[in-house]
DNA sequence: TGCCAAAATGACAACGCTGTCAAATCGCTT
DNA sequence: AAGCGATTTGACAGCGTTGTCATTTTGGCA
């Protein structure tokens, strides 16, 4: 009933251990010796027994997957990436959602690793951004990958446990349509202070209407934090009063922001993109489910989480053949919609 | 370094089996005993090892959550509360996503089951309705619960392997709120026929009607699918050509239904709540961040997965003590927010 | 051909727990 | 106090792999 490596062993020829290099993808086994393996477990359909190889082996046959964002689109996407190669890779995925602010986090961050015995970790910001927790790691010498909000240019010069999201270029390319479409009052509904994301985003901004010689006014920035609330109260600051201003046009600082902003624009009764041009961030589902639609910059996270494990393997397995170079940079694409365009009243 | 079941054992003064039996939470444990081991357990802060209860025992410490859902809140809300469960128990998380009605659904599906030796599944809607699972899975004998929509009637004479949202009781609750402000004329923009919901909330929205004496009329019945564009569609078809039906309401299959609907609403200058009540059902967090809000019924996802959960465990592992008997029916309440009211105009 | 280091393979003992079944203990009853 | 069934505990053998280390085989070179 139960095919184990030993049944395989037999049908091959070989000794167990060479069943289990085989498996494993070590080198130094004969490709000959190999191929006949790999015939016996085809014909047996021959499965690893998960639990055996993470009770024998030093680490486990899982990686873990540590979020803190309460965006779930995004948090599904990162989910499904990992998974997919997780699967491929006969791994099992831990997911371990968490509060970064809370007190006992690492705590918590701790017990989870040692129980499972991680392979590895795909850190997502802004945890990713933690020093603490990457010091940490560090010391207890785990495995990890960070996914991180930077430009090419740091890519190179970092280590190579790191993926990064260029959402410098990516807030540049989007202002820079906003001014090619006249708008010289751009304003910005930052996200979370302390996310490396908001500051790249940010200084693409700046750069780009520096680029364009268009005057910074740091009047036309709001503070606030990756949410729909926040996005609309960033709005109605930046509009009230009669839009002193005279702002055409503003950035959120993603999606979920951008959609507040919509919402409070509706609020004061102000054309979209007629009256004011609104754009997000990320391209989550429901930059299409807002009226109109906004424009973003897409960013398959899905694919980049998927990059990610896949990087996290080829650091946890080094002995193995083969491995692709995986690119570590994304640079998100802008994605025009109707929530920005000219000034027409 | 590491703290094993023998450590535990020696400095408690008593077997290795002891040990297991206490932490298995196994009956026939003297009170005693039970306390000695516990002491020790604390004192060396012992943590049972995962791979080896996996290896050694006869399933898995580990339990699968499959679905197959667009909704990305949804399915965070389900990880969140199953897992918050999951960690009270040492047990781990196996989440699944599928497609139903991709071909090898069912060869994967049972190929996660096997390799993860799983000790049990929580089901959720639309896989949970169908009837090739459910037979597939009691034939190789594994332990699952089914998350439905369904009545408390039909709780009662269910099988002791399912938790039922009262999605009938929930549309009647909200289509006598839109009766109450004056409609009469209610339309609904139906989910995917082949859900149970769908079906379940159409019932509900029948009997309200029947219950005041007004008239059913299918010509405002539109048959979509649970999507923010099919509510989009349903609404532009449902109100097209000056609205020859005169519906004053729209209730939509869930909250990116009622979403689309109102964008369309939107599209055709029609003004909520002022000409047209919109109201959605789950009260999912972009429910709240569509303009005006929609009025929704609240249906609380993490804590009915967290039951889903603890009743799959206590299945699971019958011998265990004082499992509480947990409620079978969660019945949604309904949130009356900004899209729904009387006509004004 | 013979020799040797390097490469490939194998034997076997863990890994830390649970299941089985036998042994010890308990709490009654007589 | 002895006897008995029921309850509680323990000894020990797996569970299916991988790590370690010993052994065999290979291929290049003298």
């Amino acid at each position: 009933m139960k095919v184990t490596i030993n049944d395989v062993a037999k049908l091959a020829g070989v000794s167990m251990k060479t069943v289990s290099r085989v498996i494993n993808k070590e080198p130094s086994v004969r490709k000959k010796t190999y191929d006949q393996v790999m015939l016996a477990v085809k014909e047996l359909n021959y499965q690893p027994n998960i639990a055996a190889r993470n009770l024998a082996g030093t680490s486990s046959f899982a990686i873990g997957l540590v979020y803190d964002n309460p965006n779930a689109y995004y948090v599904i996407d990162m989910q499904n990436g990992v998974l997919s190669r997780c699967r491929d890779e006969g791994y099992e995925l831990v997911i371990h959602p968490c509060e970064s602010n809370s007190e006992n986090m690492a705590e918590e961050f701790v017990t989870m690793i040692k129980r499972s015995r991680l392979a590895g970790l795909v850190l997502t910001p802004p945890l990713s951004e933690q020093q603490s927790i990457i010091d940490m790691l560090d010391e207890l010498g785990i495995h990890y990958v960070r996914l991180l909000s930077g430009r090419a240019q740091e890519a190179k010069n970092s280590a190579n446990n790191c993926i990064f999201v260029d959402d410098y270029a990516a807030a540049y390319e989007i202002t820079e349509h906003l001014i090619q479409l006249g708008h010289k009052k751009i304003a910005f509904v930052l996200g979370d202070e302390e996310h490396k994301s908001t500051t790249e985003r940010l200084a693409g901004y700046r750069d780009a209407l520096k680029a364009h010689d268009i005057k910074q006014d740091d009047t036309l920035l709001y503070h606030g934090t990756y949410s729909f609330e926040s996005g609309v109260k960033g709005a109605k600051a930046l509009l009230a009063d009669g839009n002193p201003n005279q702002i055409t046009a503003i950035l959120g600082g993603n999606d979920e922001v951008a959609a507040g902003a919509l919402f409070a624009a509706r609020l004061m009764n102000i054309e979209i993109p007629g009256q004011l041009s609104i754009s997000g961030f990320e391209d989550s589902p429901f930059s299409r489910q807002t009226w109109p639609k906004l424009t973003t910059a897409h960013q398959a996270n899905n694919i980049i989480s998927e990059h990610a494990a896949r990087l996290l393997f080829s650091k946890t397995r080094g002995h193995r053949k083969n491995d692709k170079e995986v690119s570590h940079v994304f640079t998100p694409s802008m994605v025009v919609r109707e929530s920005t365009g000219r000034i027409t009243q």
